[in-house]
RNA sequence: GCCCGAGUGGCGGAAUCGGCAGACGCACAGGACUUAAAAUCCUGCGGUGGCAACACCGUAUCGGUUCAAGUCCGAUCUCGGGCACCA
């Protein structure tokens, strides 16, 4: 054995091997960096982490608890028998970076690259074991040029547009964000309010996959919460839009509504600002009022209402719930009253939802309600209730043939009859908006589109990919909100590659989810120069299990899933959903003081736990088993710098055993039935991602062996075996020691999964509990053969109770008796 | 406001199907070893009463179903998360 394993006992002053994790750590982590595994003819399992934006301040042991886990299941899956690809890669174009450099000087590039260097150092330390050769990062032109590849492909498909539009506009990081980007009218980066900016943007159409996005979650294995985050973001509702006419104007307008039951109670009709009867407001003057649907009188305070609105920024817009609005002076018909209903426009009506335009029925809408209210409008009561303000279905009153009716009843019938008057029709809408993909950055990929004034927007040849970033000093964001590159002339100016004359380069870049939605679909055939994957590469595909927070549960995934669909479409892969199983670790909080709440951990709080801090004092096994022990993986869990110790000083006492009982030879069958009974435990208990229950019963076993061992003289060599090669994927450190140690010349992760017998599971005597009335009086030890009656009659007569008359017995085999007196 | 989750000792948590609540670990207390400390080992550790055997209470609160409820049903409270004028 290995000098360096042996140490001196201080206190007996005898030469004793003791548990030394820096010298088995340090022999070790070589072997798992260039571990080489067999594949041939195995079934493939591809486990993938949420690969790393790689900041400059490293991970920290928050970060390590999804790497952990996964690395105990490719680990596992391995000793199973699968040809696991567990690859790694680096998500590194993006704000946070850019950011960065602007701050220290230091060119993106060098940053990320530095940045890079760090976390797969850190990866490796723990380590974990990842497919380093199929290795990726966003960043490198290698890889972007199919990223660019990709959105010429939707450009192709029509799926790729440009639009003048209002956008969420920071002012700080001068930045357009999506709508994903914003929450509360705040942007998620800097935390600054943002106001709207018109600009022209280019815009992916992922609604046109609305429908196969929200049914294609349901075959998949993922967590619940997630699906429903899914399907709400898309937002599904089932309506009808209707037509009512302008009064005078030969003009209609179309509205949405899910509630076509309540339309006898429609008292007025509401546009949103944006509304394109109303919206072209540059061109407004007297003399073109005729075009227009406003009145003449009204024309001026019309225009105000809208340019007011329109200055508004987002936070205003959502903050004054207030609801306000100005008349139009024009009235449309409502088609099956046929009563004269004024027109209005009032803010509180989105522009990209729906048509733009509602029905207001203010007795069962609260925000119709309260508009009425405010203008004095009038409220008419369709749906029987006592409260002034109802939302909910009910019975129909005040709407002529269909009073009495349900709300459903109703609903179907009111559809068929504008249906038959040709002013109706059932309609579903989606709350998901087209994807605003441009960015008015540096840190990007830029878009491959070239601006020529004789031909339009030509897309870049595809030979002629990637377009690459210009390395350049000068990055920094524009106050015009225009692409740092745009002044960039060497990049700008180029030939248009239809008519050869000279054109101009488009400068915006794509959002940082660009990179992400597709990479891993690359990982398997990451060095590939000609196709974007292999027909042989496709068959590690799809990802079998997903690793990664519950923070990317709606945009990355949706993108990534809209991404796979698209590519699916265009025949370059084979399967539309890109996760078949996902999993949301939670994050390690600390408080950052006693009386605080806990936190995420981060940089800016000062809570963080340094890894290597801990490694040194307890080692990587120890780190590994507490951070699964610590508590169920997909909960947040509480670090705590004492219970590590608890983990510690098992694999301490692991240690012990091992050493003192791997030449000893003793076999019993409480042994055998308790190894058994500990393989099935185990792997269930894996199989369930239940590892803080793992680690627990690593713990319970050993305890129990332990007394076993003490009581018998001893333990046996396939006993230990088993169970050194059972903890291996969660303590690969230590256990490929022990391996060794057991005189096993291989390595560890070479062998299989151990196999239990079921029948030697199977106990001969089972302790069970006697109770009356339902309250645990006794216990006994019965044999699990005895019958129903034996073991009835048995616990009466244990008891006492054998001649007193019984209502009821109950016997749960293995379990309890209830006698109820 | 709407939609999801979750509430178990001093703490983290355990408890397949409704079947012995508190596994495992931390902290704490007592003991052994030691000149002493650390480490290690042993014992105890939900509450109340009792010398004890034991009894009663106990899984956020109230009620229900059941021989049996942490687990199922109804209501309430608290905390966490998502969405938020989507008609």
């Amino acid at each position: 054995m290995v000098e360096y394993m042996q140490f001196t006992n201080e206190m007996s002053g005898k030469m004793e091997k003791i548990y030394n994790h820096i010298a088995i750590e340090k022999k070790w982590k070589q072997n798992f960096e260039n571990i080489k595994i067999n594949k041939d003819g195995k079934p493939k399992y591809y486990c993938l982490d949420m690969f790393p934006y790689p900041s400059a301040s490293g991970l920290h042991v928050g970060h390590w608890r999804g790497y952990v886990f996964s690395d105990v299941i490719s680990r596992y899956k391995m000793l199973l028998g699968y040809n696991v690809l567990h690859p790694m890669g680096f998500d590194a174009f993006g704000l946070p970076t850019e950011n960065f450099a602007i701050k220290q000087k230091i060119h993106p590039e060098d940053v990320t690259k530095n940045a890079i260097k760090n976390y797969k150092r850190q990866l490796k330390d723990i380590g974990a074991i990842y497919n380093w050769e199929n290795e990726l990062s966003t960043t490198n032109p290698d890889y972007y040029k199919w990223t660019q590849w990709i959105f010429l492909k939707m450009f192709e498909a029509g799926l790729a547009y440009e639009k003048e539009m209002p956008l969420n506009w920071c002012p700080s990081c001068k930045i357009v964000k999506s709508n994903e980007e914003v929450k509360d009218g705040i942007c998620d980066r800097c935390n600054s309010i943002t106001t709207k900016k018109m600009l022209r943007q280019w815009m992916l159409k992922i609604t046109n996959y609305s429908e196969r996005l929200l049914t294609g979650l349901e075959d998949l294995n993922w967590p619940y919460k997630v699906k429903k985050m899914q399907s709400d973001w898309i937002g599904k509702s089932y309506g009808a839009s209707i037509q009512f006419e302008i009064l005078d104007k030969n003009k209609k307008i179309e509205v949405y509504t899910t509630r076509p039951d309540t339309i006898f109670g429609a008292t007025f009709i509401l546009l949103s600002p944006e509304h394109p009867l109303i919206s072209d407001i540059s061109d407004w003057d007297n003399s073109k009022v005729s075009k227009h649907i406003v009145s003449l009188e009204r024309l001026q305070e019309v225009k105000e209402y809208i340019e007011k609105s329109m200055r508004k920024s987002t936070i205003d817009r959502m903050s004054s719930k207030d609801k306000t609005g100005v008349f139009t002076g024009l009235y449309c018909l409502n088609p099956l009253t046929n009563k004269k209903i004024p027109v209005w426009i009032s803010d509180y009506v989105l522009s990209d939802y729906g048509t733009g335009a509602i029905m207001a029925v203010p007795a069962h809408d609260e925000r119709d309600n309260e508009f009425a209210k405010n203008m004095g409008l009038e409220i008419i009561k369709v749906i029987e209730s006592e409260d002034e303000l109802y939302t909910g279905y009910g019975n129909l009153i005040n709407s002529n043939e269909f009073n009495g009716q349900t709300s459903k009843e109703a609903t179907e019938n009111i559809l068929n009859l504008l249906e038959q008057k040709k002013i109706g029709r059932k309609q579903t809408n989606y709350k998901l908006r087209d994807w605003v993909f441009s960015r008015q950055r540096y840190w990007g990929e830029p878009i491959p589109l070239i601006h020529c004034e004789n031909c339009g927007i030509v897309p870049v040849r595809i030979e002629d990919l990637p377009v690459t970033l210009p390395k350049i000093d000068s990055y920094l964001p524009t106050d015009t909100g225009e692409s740092p590159l745009a002044s960039i002339e060497s990049f700008v100016n180029c030939k248009c590659p239809k008519c050869e004359k000279s054109a101009k380069r488009e400068t915006n870049t794509m959002p940082q989810w660009a990179g992400s939605s597709w990479y891993f679909l690359r990982y398997p055939d990451s060095k590939n120069e000609k196709e974007l994957l292999s027909k042989e590469a496709l068959e590690n595909l799809p990802v079998d299990m997903y690793v990664g927070g519950i923070e990317h549960a709606v945009l990355h995934l949706l993108y990534a899933r809209f991404y796979t669909k698209f590519l699916y479409d265009i025949g370059v892969i084979n399967f539309e959903e890109p996760f078949t199983e996902l999993f949301n670790q939670g994050m390690v909080l600390k408080r950052p003081s006693e009386n605080e709440k806990p936190q995420k951990m981060s940089k800016s709080q000062g809570n963080i736990v340094n890894p290597d801090e801990v490694i040194e004092k307890y080692g990587r096994d120890t780190l590994r088993m507490y951070i699964l022990f610590m508590g169920p993986a997909e909960i947040d869990v509480e670090w705590d710098d004492s219970s590590i110790e608890g983990v510690f000083r098992y694999i301490n006492k692991l240690y012990k055993l091992v050493i003192e009982n791997k030449d000893k030879n003793i076999h019993h069958n409480d042994l055998e039935f308790l190894q058994h009974k500990f393989i099935e435990e185990i792997t269930n208990r894996i199989e369930n991602f239940s590892f803080n229950t793992v680690i627990s019963g690593f713990m319970e076993y050993t305890n129990k062996i332990s007394a076993k061992a003490k009581e018998l003289g001893g333990l046996n060599k396939d006993l230990l075996n088993t169970m050194v090669l059972l903890i291996s994927p969660f303590a690969p450190f230590v256990a490929s020691e022990l391996w060794q140690e057991l005189g096993n010349t291989n390595n560890i992760f070479e062998e299989n999964w151990p196999k239990f017998d079921i029948e030697k599971t199977r106990e001969n005597t089972v302790e069970i509990a006697l109770q009356i009335n339902g309250k645990v009086k006794k216990k006994i030890n019965i044999s699990t053969s005895d019958s129903k009656d034996i073991i009835i009659k048995l616990a009466k007569k244990e008891l006492g109770i054998e001649n007193e008359n019984t209502k009821k017995e109950v016997y749960v085999p293995n379990r309890i008796v209830n006698i109820v007196l």
